[in-house]
DNA sequence: ATAGCTGCAAAGTCTTTGCATGTGT
DNA sequence: ACACATGCAAAGACTTTGCAGCTAT
């Protein structure tokens, strides 16, 4: 019923756990994954942070707790998280991760790039009704549906237009003149 | 206000214009782009179809009516025109295009992976009653969303679950074991 | 005439994967 | 012990781009 407003990155894997989730350790174990040092610093990695990490991002701060885990090793494992269910991936050019495996939808800034949860029950009940209603009107059979938004955070509405300001990361590749950030 | 069923390829484009769209001759001219044949065959291509082509698929098209045309030149079009406006691009893994620029949104089929559109007007009032509430109780400024249904077609729900058959089109690289059309 | 396009091919980015080696269980 | 993971590096998929030649205006 809340944004996350926390979107630093570091934070100790231990208080971010959602209340009730089980342990990395428990969920690697539990699906007959061998608990291996890099394998459980990937998971407990995203699941320390809710910035939606690049396979990249999630390296970099990887090997800060696991030094010599390699690129490869934190895609495949990345992968594995998802097809099992313990991650979600983003869609786009680039894939991002998450750990939270609630129903959520996703929140960008336009301006800074920043991607914030927004949580299921903040939509509701339209969110709801939406589904029912295009269901309806269509015939479609829909299970599930994805809602992105776009505009402004907080603190760049605060810091205005002022200034050229905007914190495109590095690398990015493909041409987005209008909104880097829309993916 | 209706689900566009037609999804083969290879339609003349002449049929396909939006009414009170203007011609792709217009269109180029009035931007300043030069009016050559690849380019207009792109255009007209993504124009005459509903499947939301990737890159590949467009080519393949184009070089239909303009022989010789390179993959390298479609994607510059490609590109061009979805800055200039003309064209939409769906996020993903790989890159998706569609003529449709009026507000909407899309649905996937989870069983053959094809994509309709689902024009705003179905989705309302719940979609700009939902984009208000979660604005109101985030504050965030939100400009615009994009809504994603997913679910089963009209013709994949007739065909039911009968024999394994998935019309999974070749070349699909990264992997998505449950459901790979998600994006 | 010339700025803009194109084909071609090379390079760039992101992701997956084969293989020999290492390691949880 | 041995099936599974990993590191390394190569390959793969998708997209962009440099350059010399062509062409719409």
């Amino acid at each position: 019923m809340r944004i996350i407003p926390e979107m630093r990155v570091g934070r100790a894997a231990h208080d971010a756990h959602p209340p009730g989730i089980e342990s990395a350790e428990v969920a690697l174990r539990d699906r007959g994954f061998r608990l291996t040092a890099p394998r459980h610093a990937v998971l407990e990695t995203v699941r320390g942070i809710k910035t939606h990490p690049t396979a990249e991002e999630v390296h970099r701060l990887v090997i800060r707790r696991a030094p010599g885990v390699s690129l490869g090793t934190v895609y495949r494992n990345l992968r594995l998280f998802v097809d099992a269910g313990l991650l979600g991936e983003l869609p786009g050019p680039q894939a991002r991760f998450e750990a939270n495996t609630r129903a959520h939808h996703h929140f960008t800034c336009l301006r800074c790039g920043r991607i914030a949860d927004v949580e299921a029950p903040v939509a509701e009940p339209h969110s709801r009704a939406l589904s029912k209603r295009v269901a309806a009107r269509t015939g479609l059979t829909i299970t599930h549906h994805r809602i992105d938004f776009f505009g402004r955070c907080r603190e760049c509405q605060a810091q205005g237009r002022t200034r050229s300001g905007r914190l495109r990361p590095a690398g990015v590749t493909r041409a987005r003149a209008a909104h880097p950030f829309a993916r």
